[in-house]
RNA sequence: GGCGCGGUAGCCAAGUGGUAAGGCAGAGGUCUGCAAAACCUUUAUUCGUGAGUUCGAUUCUCACCCGCGCCUCCA
């Protein structure tokens, strides 16, 4: 086990660096902001879920003892909407997305969160919840709905650093549904409408408000002041900053200690819409031939608190990157090795830890990381190709490539593998050719060049090359292939 | 207008008050019958613009320009 190491994580409330310490030793307790389950997830919500999970290894990898919780937001105004045009209950709907997000999951290689919740599981917890704050004269009943008196909690606005006196003026009134004091008075519990689904509740038939789903069933499970809370850098507002007025409120409590936000996803330098037609799915990346690993990668690449901006080819460099990671891990296993000094790749070894570590300690820097990584890989192939690297240099060199495998979870992925996550929903390019077919093709061509007829060898191989099939003669006269 | 993120090589991108990581692509080379793959080398007198502080700034300060996000239910 690594010797403790600081780490710095940036958190909202404070707009500043600040070092990570656990309510409780090495146990650490977090939430993150999940998806409203009304559609396919897009390549942006992925992002920060990718973000969230390489956070989640590396502190796990650090010694810390995660308890996780990932919310899917199973009832809301778009749910209703959605369901209502494809002609299914809200119920159905949201079963339907949620299968696929857990094959996105799936898909992507992320942890299983300790505790995936839906909203419409925790609604007796939610009315309770507003009950409370009702008694306690945050909240107040209003023709079946219940808001959130805003005025009576003063330190709002202070995670997205809004004065209080402009949210008064600045807001949008919706005067046409709701009964509100003040406009910035935040429901908690909408009145039914006919067609909607309801549940029983004090102030007649109704659903939850969307933030308060959050807010009870994080605390719930993680205590009423735990570690981290991430999301996307727009729930800042208003979605976390009420989501503290609701729980503090009652509680007194600091509701969460520390808030991390993933910036934006940009497709081609702009914000991702239908209809520009730039709406990535992972579904249809996957359809396109792009892998698991190549996205991951671009997801990690670039630090969290970056707008990201996701672009094809992009995604064929990070596939790029990816194939060289893997092919210097075949590399080393292959190699023959005997005992040897090398001071110089030893010296390398370590800095390029050191350097992995540090850098994801300080606020998950993960291109610093990556940098790491392939300054090692470039030292190990010098190493290799001179003949200088001892077994105790391999050894070292494996265990660090694993540590950071383990962390971004793209080397030893089996990319085809993933692929079945989707089961047969995508229709990839399938192979042409079987295996034998393969097998015998490369054969003949084997026995052409021993005949030296390269003319038939070269027939022979872009057959196969127009197949798929990559052929690659090795030096020791060995002949591989693969699928592209 | 308010709050926030950012402008570093063709593309992606790290970083520090002391003179520019890494990836992809490109170029050259090794290997090869030729390829492919792999490996090695190489690619920014310069970090949006202007001014200031400093012995010295890409890094600090100020102004300006540009891109993006949030500002009541969008990750």
């Amino acid at each position: 086990m690594p010797l403790p190491i600081e780490i710095h994580l940036y958190n909202t409330l404070s707009r500043a660096l600040e070092p990570l310490r656990p309510a409780e030793d090495a146990r650490l307790r977090m939430y993150t902001c999940g998806l409203t389950v009304y559609d396919y997830g897009h390549i942006g919500n992925y992002r920060t879920f990718v973000a969230v999970d390489i956070l989640q290894r590396f502190l796990e990898s650090e010694g810390y003892h995660l308890e996780t919780v990932l919310n899917l937001t199973d009832i809301d105004d778009k749910m209703i909407d959605r369901a209502q045009r494809a002609g299914r209950s809200v119920r159905e709907h949201a079963e339907i997305y949620a299968r696929a997000f857990a094959q996105d999951m799936e898909f992507l290689g992320l942890r299983r969160p300790d505790h995936l919740v839906r909203a419409t599981d925790f609604i007796p917890d939610m009315i309770a919840w507003i009950e409370r704050l009702v008694a306690a004269g945050h909240a107040y009943a209003s023709q079946g709905s219940v808001y959130f008196r805003v005025s009576s909690f003063p330190a709002y606005g202070r995670l997205s650093g809004k004065p209080l006196e402009e949210l008064q003026s600045g807001a949008r009134v919706d005067s046409d549904q709701y009964e509100k004091e003040q406009a910035r008075d935040f429901v908690l519990w909408k009145a039914h409408k006919p067609g909607e689904p309801a549940w029983p509740s004090p102030w007649g038939p109704g659903r939850p408000g969307w933030h308060i789903e959050c807010s009870v069933m994080s605390m719930k499970l993680l205590g009423e002041s735990f570690d981290l809370h991430a999301g996307g850098a727009d729930l800042i507002f208003p979605h976390h900053e009420n989501e503290i007025a609701q729980s503090e409120a009652v509680t007194g409590r600091t509701f969460v200690r520390h808030w991390l936000h993933v910036e934006f996803l940009l497709v081609n330098g702009e914000k991702m819409s239908k209809s520009l037609g730039n709406y990535y799915t992972l579904r249809d990346l996957a359809a396109q031939g792009f892998h698991a690993s190549g996205i991951r990668y671009l997801l990690a690449s670039v630090p969290y608190r970056r707008q990201l901006n996701f672009t094809l080819d992009g995604l064929r460099q990070a596939e790029a990157a990816v194939e060289r990671l893997r092919a210097f891990g075949d590399r080393l296993r292959r190699a023959t090795l005997e005992n040897a000094d090398n001071v110089e790749l030893q010296a390398a070894i370590e800095a390029a830890g050191l350097r992995f570590r540090g850098s994801l300690a300080e606020n998950l820097n993960t291109a610093g990381a990556l940098a790491a990584i392939f300054d090692l890989l470039r030292a190990g192939n010098q190493a290799l190709d001179q003949n200088a690297m001892g077994l105790g240099h391999r050894e070292a060199i494996e265990r660090l490539l694993a540590r950071f495998d383990s962390i971004f979870g793209i080397i030893e992925t089996d990319d085809r593998r993933r692929m079945e996550a989707y089961g047969n929903e995508l229709h990839p390019v399938e192979a042409t050719l079987a295996d034998e077919a393969v097998e015998q093709l490369l054969a003949r061509r084997a026995a052409a060049r021993l005949e030296r007829n390269y003319a038939l060898a070269d027939q022979l191989r872009t057959q196969l090359e127009t197949a798929g099939i990559v052929v690659e003669d090795t030096r020791d006269g060995q002949v591989r292939w693969r699928r592209k």
